[in-house]
DNA sequence: CAATTTAGTTAGCTATGCTAACGATTCTGC
DNA sequence: GCAGAATCGTTAGCATAGCTAACTAAATTG
């Protein structure tokens, strides 16, 4: 019954549109990659790192691995590394084996620094468009989240 | 110690949108990541090749470092890599200094299975919309690729 | 209380980013 | 036409970031 439609996904207007948006979606992030380099954070760290500020307070090794996609061991060298910049501390819970993963006042400005500078050079290419045009782009952007949360 | 007035860009709507267009092209691009592991390539050898297969034609080594925004000895080893597994050809030009690089036939297909195989689960993300909100996603993303082209 | 499950770390491999330093080739000034 | 400068690419060496396999420590279960 789907088969038909399955199928029609190759050439078809979604197929289209998906190549579009991934493609825009590349070059967006390559662009802004750049300014990251200023922190002198990698930006595996920098990102983990934005999980615990702007995620809402402290996880675990194992909730941050699975909120960055990567594997335990890799997020636990990533948090060796913020912890050694003193980015990040290390605390315990009630289950041993669990730590607890919160950011520093350190890694809150470093993060909210970077933040800036990376948004700031797409906030001025957005603001060199109208209001209407802006509002639309809002608009949209809920549409894109929508997307992502069908992915 | 912050000089609001000067730049009224931090705290406004367009940094706003800024920053959630940000946020969503990292959202997007972290799930669809996952896919490009079937392919066995790296992720920057695939996205060097997506640039020789899809960028029109062949190019030298420091053009591609540039399209890559790497520099030119991070792009020599991954072009080494492209090479050792078959999917790019180095050829001479009239320059004896440059390289010319191409994609192989396999280079071609394992680059178009690949692309397909990312493009086809945001595809059916896409499609489960309504005929509507896909053509109000299409307007957003060539209010995108307007952005894009004032980064 | 022994066995299993779960959380995190360590070790070791590959890939990807950088800078510095080096050849090889081409271009330039005289 | 040839010496010096500029350009292109590579090599070497360092750090980060991804993975799997194998380990330790702690909690849960039977």
């Amino acid at each position: 019954m789907t088969d038909v439609k399955s199928k029609r996904l190759l050439g078809g207007p979604a197929f289209l549109t998906a190549d579009r948006l991934h493609s825009a979606a590349i070059h967006l992030l390559r662009r802004l990659r750049v300014r990251d380099r200023e922190s002198g954070v990698g930006p595996a760290q920098l990102s983990a790192l934005s999980v615990l500020v702007l995620g809402g307070g402290p996880r675990s090794l194992g909730e941050l691995a699975e909120a960055e996609q990567v594997r335990p061991p890799t997020m636990s060298r990533i948090v060796a590394g913020l912890v050694r910049a003193g980015l990040v501390r290390r605390g315990k819970t009630e289950d041993g084996r669990r730590v607890r993963l919160e950011a520093t006042a350190k890694g809150t400005k470093i993060l909210q620094q970077g933040r800036r500078r990376r948004v700031e050079s797409l906030a001025k290419a957005v603001s060199s468009f109208s209001d209407k045009e802006q509002q639309q782009l809002g608009e949209l952007i809920g549409l894109l989240q929508q997307v992502i949360r069908n992915l």
